[in-house]
DNA sequence: CTGAAAGCGCTAACAT
DNA sequence: ATGTTAGCGCTTTCAG
């Protein structure tokens, strides 16, 4: 393995002048910096990660703690990951990948051991089990979505509520008096990840405010189960000329069973969604969409977590903002399809 | 932070004692073994990670370099992932998330600073920029697919050549005589990652030991794409009664096609998939799939590194046996649908 | 069966 | 602007 001393002695200066040139924490001459940075790359040397992180106490790892539940959409969530990954590199950390499954004991090993500098923690609770620890260990976090009391937390989500009341504001713009939204499955609702409950509450005083008649039906991801709710929805309330979806397996199913009977999009009835772009796209008719930013939410979530390594201030609570995408899935009831 | 130094005076015993009780490398007697064991619970220590792998040369931690394209089937990736995570963590390691936007130079940066003992790279292509590297420094490596030269690494894959087989067997045991094969998009043939490759040629030959008829298509992902290759097919193959899928994406869009131009599955024409158990489920009818085992490979991917790690011999090439399991989309041409 | 002590490679005072 | 050096916390000889 090549060394710091190999280095040091290959281009003629003491170790700890090559460990400054690399952190750059006190000024070098332009000579003895590139007569270093030369031997650096000529010997192909990479500071030893463990030697560092003793000497240093800082691993420059971050772990990212994601959910393995079935519930949640995959796509989302990879997206968060390859973001969260890329983003950290800028920052010259790596991400060290840690699932639920070994739950809060994982998180005391990891910050413990000194494996990480800082956490990312994804698919909060409400009243998650993971934050007592989070406050007891003490290492710079930074939590995708809120738990129940998050004071002293530093917490990123996209804004649900806005999100909701963006698709009901546009449908109501367009001339809707009779609205649904198709909410994620009771089981995420039982759950308590709040997201579900705040998606529902910012459609419910979006539809308040408008003046329109609503509905709101959890939808469990099966095929026949989207059926199902249409159906009986269409039933319940044949009024019913707009739709919102926050639900990203009931999107397909949701389209196709419209087809099934008989309603034209958007003729006979206008649907809005709240997923990912790339799922909006590859349908048809093209959805109009308020986009989840899975990338955005990653990205945030490093710049926040570098911030507190660096001692900065950051704040507690990010809400990322929520923008409508119009699609040909929503227009003014009554429209003509082409 | 509790160091190895606290828990040897919290337990009388020098600091030796408590990493051999910890490793397990010397035998120790019940009665100092239990003390030790007690001060570590008391005190909540957790080695220093750093520290340990400065002075043991051993990191306990394996980096996964996963590919971040868009045309491959999410889902199944992050099956992968949590399953080499859970895997690991069973051999007490950690895993390092790679993606591989940062290339090969990635992978020396990670290799030559220690942080990780091995690697797993996915998505390996026939010619892959990745592989030289990881001659070059000589990680232990395991690689899912193969290299067009995999001399002297070791490589785990799904069998695709079987798997294609399995499905055509089932569908000429059933009596169908013309079959078609929805194959990935030729994107994924042209990347040259090989399995798409083998899945085509285990097809072929198949139909060729059958003596059937059959015609292979490449398709796009997009619902459009779908709609618009199944009808030329049938438009170009009007005895066709059999269709053998491979391309997640497809599945949903390939069976509402078929109901929107009023071929009812099975009773006009059977489907086997080749694609994740659970994308199987959730259509309907439910179909015949030969399930790609994602969680397997990881876990074989897993034990592999761990044994190369353990020094132990390896096989250098491990393919994972398919199977079908019968759903209900695929029967004898003909059969009426209830 | 257990201790003492020499590093592992690096960083960060402390010198100059 | 650069060099010297004392640890960081652990593993692993070497001793007993």
């Amino acid at each position: 393995m090549v060394t710091i001393a190999d280095v040091a002695r290959h281009a003629g200066v003491s170790p700890s002048t090559v460990s400054y040139v690399l952190s750059g924490k006190r000024s070098i001459s332009e000579q003895t910096r590139s007569r270093v940075e030369e031997s650096i790359r000529v010997l192909g040397y990479h500071p030893h990660a463990g030697a560092r992180s003793l000497a240093s106490s800082r691993a420059n790892v971050i772990a990212l703690v994601v959910p393995i539940r079935t519930d949640m959409h995959v796509p989302i969530l990879m997206q968060f990951a390859t973001s969260v990954v890329t983003g950290a590199r800028e920052h010259d950390h790596d991400v060290l990948l840690l699932t639920n499954d070994e739950g809060p004991d994982g998180l005391r090993r990891i910050t413990r051991s000194a494996l990480v500098d800082a956490v990312i923690v994804m698919d909060i609770e409400l009243n998650d089990s993971r934050v007592p620890v989070l406050r007891e260990v003490g290492l710079p976090a930074v939590l995708i979505g809120f738990p129940a009391d998050p004071a002293g937390l530093t917490c990123v989500d996209w804004d649900f509520v806005a999100a909701a009341a963006k698709c009901v504001d546009h449908l109501a713009d367009l001339g809707h008096g009779e609205i649904g939204l198709i909410a994620p499955p009771v089981a995420v609702f039982d759950r308590g990840t709040g997201f579900a409950q705040r998606t529902t509450s910012g459609f419910e005083s979006a539809v308040a405010r408008h003046g329109l008649k609503a509905v709101v039906r959890p939808c469990d991801p099966s095929h026949s189960a989207v059926r199902d709710t249409v159906k009986r929805l269409f039933d319940d309330h044949p009024g019913l000329t707009g739709l919102v979806v926050h639900n990203e397996a009931a999107v397909a199913p949701l389209l196709e069973t419209l087809r099934g009977l008989g309603r034209r999009v958007p003729g006979d009835v206008s649907v809005v969604a709240m997923c990912p772009e790339d799922l909006a796209e590859h349908v048809s008719p093209r959805l109009t969409v308020v986009p989840i930013p899975a990338e955005e939410i990653g990205r945030r979530a490093v710049q926040l977590v570098m911030g507190k390594l660096d001692g900065a201030d950051v704040p507690a609570a990010t809400l990322i903002d929520p923008h409508l995408r119009p699609g040909e899935s929503a227009a003014a009831p009554g429209t003509a399809t082409g």
